[in-house]
RNA sequence: UGGCACGUAGCUCAGCGGGAGAGCGCCGCCUUGACACGGCGGAGGUCGGCGGUUCGAAACCGCCCGUGCCAACCA
């Protein structure tokens, strides 16, 4: 208490904060919160200079000795958030506006260190950007939607959805336990486990939010949405309502990828190739009309009883004869058409092969192109269904022997089915030739490239369902060309996107089966059989937006009709999760809401985000933007690299070695952390280093104490005109022009490397051991002298603070409330001026651009000399011997006074040596004061 | 199999047409008044390999080797 009412009389940054003081932050323990609270703010002399504007200094014993990071990390963040230092300002034109179209992070996915490490270098850009007067857009969103959450839920609470299960309006379930886990799922309604989802999302996202928090994120936490929210579910719908109006979505009813496990329908950029063991099966068929046969090669032998086809290449000797007749195939005795195709490859298995509904997407092409029969047997659930083999669709020479074998496999999955076909075909009985086993030989094991989804653990399938789609494949040319008006950083990364573009094959599936996620805003009319009627649905309209075609009704239609012939049915389906995330841009800028807001918020600045989702979260919001207003979404990309564990593996949670950035933070200091993001530039896969984040921590411990000392020099300022203070400012000029230029060329790596090399190198260990001597001159006649070293210490401080501002926000906002705060009027350095020419002006470059570098040299010589004789730095030198070429003298002669006084030097004779090179120096006969008592 | 990126000191990386660099680690020394959560000094590399362009190549070009990522490869 004492300590806040003291800092109020002082006024520095007090008036504001002791609201702030007053305030017990929940999150902080009872006790001493109001001391927490206040930012330092030690005893400060306020003098006036009759040369230069309002000056202060500190008492350095008043600052603790040590900077506590954690203390300072929630103090500063309470600060922000109550002064709005990082608020959006409606009102400031689209030309001072700098927008980031921030990602919105999976909520219920693992929160790791990679999270802090990206999201960290967007932050980098928008604090410069800030600093340099723009009005920043930085929103949060958070991703909930779609199969994550879902799996969370089902794993947290043990539960699986039912879509017929009744709601329960009471549900209350605990967390699952052990005991629990053993019995099987529960079975919860639709509506239960939506509600499952929604709960399950907040508390993931506060996780977040607490991380992000305590990183120093700058966001406005005012412009937050979330994906599952109203306002995100109107405008996914609106999209899809938009799209439909312009003919670019359509739905069908075709075979297509589809997850068994999951059982639902999925798009091409869901799709990973992995590399499985598989096995070729050669099966012997039979021809019409003869006991002749071939041999076929498969790996799916399960895949016999939905044969429809055979085909062999044109060209292909060995099978042209065949052509026209019909083949026989083994076990179930189906007679299928033999017909050539250009597709079919002579070199791989015997160059002829079954084509089956459906083995891959060359089968999907062979079924359309040959408009082979439909035999489709493996059902939604992976299973194989019951048929009657003799029946009309599955036709038979021998139906009694087709069903026989046929009573084998129904219900099995897929690799069971494999298993118990490949028995069968070693059974001669089987055989369509009467050559004995169909199967030639054992099956020849071998390693080959199947489908899943990425996130799936079984091999996808072709099956026929009714999905939506957009349509894409005719806009490849547009889309391209978009991507070249983007500035992808590193620019390599548009080669990914292009490769990506060229390459689709499909069009993009957008309906997912399953429950948490935006619904697609339709209903299907029904015709007086009850059917639905899908080529005509009923597109919600814009006011009724957002809805849920299970719940609510169309325009036009009562609620008794739904599922009544004449009447409606619902879509059931929802949005695969990208069809709401591809538009986040217009998210953020309210689309369609707020025509204001959206000219100033659209296009966005930067898109950050990391490379392998650079074929779904960019490519689908590119699409967007092109299809809704045929704009790009963004300016510029910034693709960050992905972050390693120690042994350069890429962290993820199947892998087990997921770091979680808040025991970091503890350990280090988010100032540490950011440090060890910000020396990593953007697209370069980075390792979590203990001995980075200590260099970090090192770095603003440097910084606490440098600060310390600069601000507690009680000397007047004075202009800056010593030679080698005028140096130093140059030095400093030019790191500030550097840094601008690398800063706007997206390079913030080089910018943090640069001035934390200034910082050591030419500031703390050179040039304030320099002038300290002076700074501390006695007398009137060294009024000048020691107030230009001061001006200038304070100079240099003042500007690394800010150039470092963005990288590590705490620390040097807490050396800049100290004195800098009143002094320069703005609070916060965080709403600082970047520094520029501005800074610099009226001091006049130094006599010689050397000085600087020689005076170190001739220091660094005495140093040596020093550590040479095993003496301590601090030590008088009673007399030294200064060697130089007569060029290098002459530089030294007007900043030899500061280097002798830090060097500790009594007396000193200067002896010219013309055979030693430009700048270096030598020193001969040095004479120490013995070590004091 | 194709595309992209990367291969520089023990480790992590910067440099990308004219001096081979930084931090950490290592060795030696120093309690100095902002800082021992310090400071000073030092050792350490034929810049993956082979060719080419150039007065000059770690850097540009070609080929090769290695690593990673992306994509393709389901008979």
């Amino acid at each position: 208490m004492q300590r806040a009412s003291r800092a109020a009389s002082i006024g520095i940054v007090a008036p504001t904060l002791c609201e702030t003081a007053t305030v017990s932050p929940p999150d902080l323990p009872p006790g001493e919160p109001s001391l927490m609270l206040l930012p330092f703010a030690g005893p400060v002399e306020s003098r006036m200079s009759s040369k230069i504007a309002p000056f202060q200094t500190m008492d350095a014993s008043s600052v603790p000795k040590h900077f506590e990071a954690a203390e300072a990390e929630l103090r500063w963040d309470r600060c922000w958030e109550e002064w709005g230092t990082y608020r959006y300002d409606p009102s400031r034109p689209r030309a001072e506006t700098f927008v980031v179209d921030t990602p919105p992070p999976t909520v219920s996915g693992s929160l790791h260190i990679g999270h802090a490490f990206s999201f960290t270098h967007t932050d980098f850009l928008v604090r410069f950007h800030r600093m340099r007067g723009m009005n920043v857009f930085y929103p949060m969103g958070w991703d909930d939607n779609g199969v994550p959450t879902e799996r969370r839920v089902q794993n947290y609470f043990h539960v699986r959805c039912d879509p017929a299960a009744p709601h329960d309006p009471n549900l209350q379930l605990e967390p699952a336990n052990a005991k629990l886990r053993k019995r099987r799922p529960r079975e919860v309604s639709r509506q239960n486990f939506i509600e499952l989802c929604h709960l399950i999302t907040q508390e993931d996202e506060k996780a977040f939010h607490e991380v992000w928090r305590r990183m120093a994120l700058s966001v406005d936490w005012t412009q937050t949405y979330a994906t599952i929210d109203d306002h995100c579910r109107m405008l996914a719908q609106w999209s899809f309502r938009d799209l439909f109006e312009k003919g670019h979505v359509y739905n069908v009813d075709a075979p297509f990828m589809w997850d068994v496990d999951f059982q639902m329908a999925l798009a091409q950029a869901d799709i990973e190739d992995r590399q499985q063991a598989g096995a070729y099966c050669d099966i012997e068929f039979g021809v019409e009309g003869g006991n002749e046969g071939f041999v076929i090669a498969t790996t799916r032998p399960e895949l016999l009883p939905a044969c429809v086809g055979v085909t062999a290449h044109p060209e292909d000797e060995r099978y042209r004869n065949f052509f026209g007749k019909k083949a026989i195939t083994p076990l179930f005795r189906v007679p299928v058409p033999i017909f050539p195709s250009e597709l079919a490859d002579p070199e791989k298995g015997t160059g002829i092969l079954m084509v089956c509904t459906f083995g891959d997407s060359t089968d999907v092409d062979w079924w359309r192109q040959h408009q082979l029969e439909s035999r489709q047997l493996l059902g939604r659930n992976g299973r194989l269904i019951e048929v009657e083999f003799g029946s009309e669709a599955f036709p038979s020479l021998d139906p009694d022997a087709a069903n026989r074998f046929y009573g084998e496999l129904v219900g099995k999955r897929v690799a069971q089915a494999r298993a118990a076909v490949t028995e069968q075909l070693a059974d001669p009985s089987g055989s369509a030739t009467g050559n004995g086993a169909p199967l030639q030989g054992a099956p020849r094991p071998i390693e080959h490239a199947v489908k899943f989804y990425e996130k799936g653990d079984n091999p996808l399938e072709f099956v026929q369902t009714r999905q939506w789609f957009v349509r894409l494949l005719d806009k490849k040319r547009e889309l391209l060309e978009q991507g070249e008006r983007i500035e992808w950083h590193p620019d390599f990364m548009k080669v990914r996107y292009r490769d990506w573009t060229e390459g689709l094959q499909l069009d993009w599936c957008i309906s997912r089966q399953r429950y948490f996620g935006v619904p697609i805003p339709v209903w299907y009319p029904l015709d007086d059989a009850g059917e639905r009627d899908y080529a005509n649905p009923i597109v919600a309209d814009r006011e009724q937006l957002p809805i849920d075609p299970m719940s609510d009704v169309p325009t036009g239609y009562t609620p008794e009709q739904r599922d009544q012939p004449g009447g409606f049915s619902g879509e059931r389906d929802i949005f695969d999760t990208w069809f709401t995330s591809s538009l986040t841009p217009e998210i953020g800028s309210h689309w369609t809401l707020d025509d204001d807001r959206h000219a100033k918020l659209f296009p966005a600045d930067v898109r950050p985000q990391s490379h392998e989702i650079i074929r779904t979260w960019a490519f689908y919001t590119i699409l967007k933007a092109l299809l809704h207003e045929n704009e790009i979404p963004w300016r510029h990309v910034l693709i960050s690299g992905w972050v390693l564990d120690p042994d350069r593996k890429k962290m993820s949670k199947s892998l087990g070695n997921v770091q979680t950035p808040l025991p970091i933070i503890e350990r280090h200091s988010a100032d540490a952390v950011r440090y060890w993001a910000g020396i990593a530039r953007l697209g370069v896969d980075t390792a979590t280093d203990e001995k980075v984040f200590k260099v970090g921590k090192r770095l603003s411990t440097k910084i606490f104490n440098a600060g310390k000392f600069v601000l507690s020099q009680t000397a007047e300022v004075h202009p800056i005109t010593a030679e080698l203070d005028r140096a130093f400012v140059q030095k400093l000029s030019d790191l500030v022009e550097r840094s601008t230029r690398d800063f706007e060329a997206f390079q913030h790596a080089s910018v943090l490397k640069e001035t934390e090399s200034f910082f050591w190198t030419h500031f703390t260990d050179t040039y304030l051991e320099l002038v300290k001597a002076r700074a501390r001159a006695e007398g009137e006649d060294e009024a000048a002298a020691r107030g230009s070293a001061v001006a200038a210490l304070r100079l240099g401080l003042d500007v690394l603070l800010r150039l470092l501002a963005p990288f590590l926000p705490y620390i040097t906002e807490e050396v800049w409330s100290w004195v800098f705060a009143q002094e320069k009027g703005e609070r916060s350095i965080h709403r600082a001026p970047w520094p520029s020419g501005e800074n610099f002006r009226g001091i006049d470059p130094p006599a010689n651009s050397g000085s600087f570098d020689v005076a170190v040299a001739c220091w660094t010589a005495i140093n040596k000399s020093k550590a040479d004789a095993e003496v301590s730095m601090g030590r008088d030198a009673l007399n030294l011997t200064i060697a130089a070429n007569p060029q290098t003298l002459s530089l030294l002669d007007p900043v030899l006074a500061d280097v002798l006084a830090a060097g500790r030097c009594r007396a000193h004779q200067l002896a010219e040596s013309a055979d030693l090179d430009d700048g270096v120096f030598e020193i001969l006969d040095a004479e120490f004061a013995p070590k004091p008592e």
